[in-house]
DNA sequence: ATAGCTACTTACTTTGGGGTAGGTACTTGT
DNA sequence: ACAAGTACCTACCCCAAAGTAAGTAGCTAT
């Protein structure tokens, strides 16, 4: 495995944004394609490994795996796995993960204002009806 | 030049996921690192280059020309050049950048809420103030 | 005349996100 | 005995995003 130089330019620079910007934090935070994705899915409650698999049908196993564990590390999601043969883990959104809501609506509902494709597809109806 | 596959994986998938999630719309649009800070810094109101280079250190030339020209393309951001010869160039957000603004506002308030060092930004002081 | 200002452009290199394709453990069904 | 189902892990590779470094035009101030 090549080593990874642990200060680069990118991070440096990413540290110097993420202190004098609050949105630059977020998006080193939930920034990649497929984090948002993953948290929209979870508003609507807790979800198993594989029911986020067929919810997500785009997303490579890698990914899917590999940044449910990044959410875990910035404390956005749980992990609840019980001990029985056929594996079953479950995740749900943390306290902090589920404040993100508001954002990701927000950005659901700019993105309906924005482009008449999703005319049908209503934000707060639609992820936030397992809230409660 | 290498050429571009025009269809990669990678593309499908982002296409497939953006029918299905919102959220992946505006991913798309203001998903890399420095879109939204470049946005965030444009909500306080106009802005020439020069000014956004100086106001987002971190920023290299070529990545801030390269996003603006990208959220131009998008119609997040307008343009204004006075053809004089020191140039002077001002961008500033456009209505539908202006409806990105409770989306990014949005990511300030959890970024406060979120992490302590955020605690005496006060996010809608900071960037709305000159909002009318 | 030369350096400086502005808003860029271009060529080249590095980095790491993401995809592909396999394998693992352990049990249950046939 | 063997496939199927779960929730993963691993090695390897590709490519696009991001960084580095230099150059451009045209005027102005020293």
């Amino acid at each position: 495995m090549t080593k990874v130089k642990e200060s680069s330019t990118r991070n440096y620079n990413k540290g110097i944004a993420e202190m004098t910007c609050p949105v630059t934090y977020v998006m080193n935070k939930i920034g990649s394609h497929w984090k948002p994705i993953i948290l929209y899915n979870l508003i609507s409650g807790p979800k198993r490994y594989g029911e986020l698999k067929r919810l997500i049908p785009a997303i490579t196993e890698k990914m899917l795996i590999q940044h449910l564990k990044q959410l875990q590390e910035d404390n956005l999601i749980n992990r609840k796995a019980e001990d029985i043969v056929p594996p079953h883990v479950v995740y749900s959104l943390t306290p902090s993960g589920k404040e993100l809501g508001p954002v990701l609506m927000a950005m659901a509902d700019w993105a309906i204002k924005d482009n008449a494709k999703y005319a049908g597809f209503s934000a707060t109806a639609d992820a936030g009806m397992e809230l409660k």
